[in-house]
DNA sequence: TTAGCTGCAAAAGGTTTGCAAATTA
DNA sequence: TAATTTGCAAACCTTTTGCAGCTAA
């Protein structure tokens, strides 16, 4: 239904750091820049972490989260739990959810809309508003699943 | 539609661990009834413990993480994710979701039945087996969110 | 007797914190 | 200059592990 957003930028990130009362250091701006380049992936912090410092070598972790940390309170990202281990960020763009396989751990993004039935009714009966994900489903994706027969007609 | 269940006893998850192969112990018999106890309740491992040392004064936080993962393999107990921090555990009895407002830190038990519609959505578009839950859903329960004005007709 | 538990202590993994020094605006 | 960030090291919290001794069957 509607067209991809325009991805957003480095700048316009940083901009709105600045505008928090910010300041724009190196190691955030390369924060950013490694929070963008993988837009379609599914970054832990330790990994951010790797790749600001595949850059600047003396990063300290604890900076990562803490720029990672300020950008989630400007909602600019978020982070979620796919599974036990370390969180998983990205940017706070298009929402959507994640169904994790137990079994081989793949990742399947769920468009938003899909959840809206569900959403609602949990609105109705329990006043409870769901918000984005900060947990994933989990279960079993096709290829793990025990090749039961084929569903009847 | 499916009358309450007739709860599990101690006696039937002891019989269940012993043929396992399982040896029935004190303080494994001590964990399972601070289980029942909790029936109701969702008590992290650390609860567990502290139940189990009220009686029993020496007892190892490991152990009581060994025989709840033990009982977790026999398929009595799960444990889940309701937010950050500890999980926590029951008995593996009747399925149901759990909603946890990200404000007041409230959980609302919601029927399974009440999510087949969008389990069966992700079955056929993705072939994805959602399994029982592992983690809640988050959001803002009535109390919490900001009181907007009714919705429009 | 012997496989299975146990307590203890230590480690692991992910994240947070305190602090003085460095840096930004 | 003043406020914000930084690196470092240490602490944190939950959970896991190794191991020698104990115990249920």
């Amino acid at each position: 239904m509607s067209p991809a957003p325009p991805p957003i930028t480095v700048e316009e990130i940083l901009d709105a750091l600045r505008l928090a009362g910010g300041r724009i250091t190196t190691t955030r701006r390369a924060t950013v820049e490694a929070l963008l380049a993988h837009t379609d992936r599914h970054v832990s912090a330790e990994e951010v972490v790797e790749a600001v410092r595949a850059r600047y070598s003396d990063v300290a972790e604890s900076t990562v989260y803490r720029t990672l940390a300020t950008l989630e309170e400007l909602g600019v990202v978020t982070h979620l739990h796919l599974d036990h281990g370390p969180a998983t960020f990205h940017l706070a763009d298009h929402p959507h959810r994640h169904l994790v396989c137990r079994a081989c751990h793949a990742v399947i993004e769920t468009p938003a809309e899909l959840y809206t039935g569900l959403t609602g009714e949990l609105e109705r009966r329990f006043g409870f508003t769901v918000e984005d994900e900060h947990f994933a489903l989990t279960g079993l994706c096709r290829a793990c699943r025990p090749a039961a027969g084929a569903t009847p007609p």
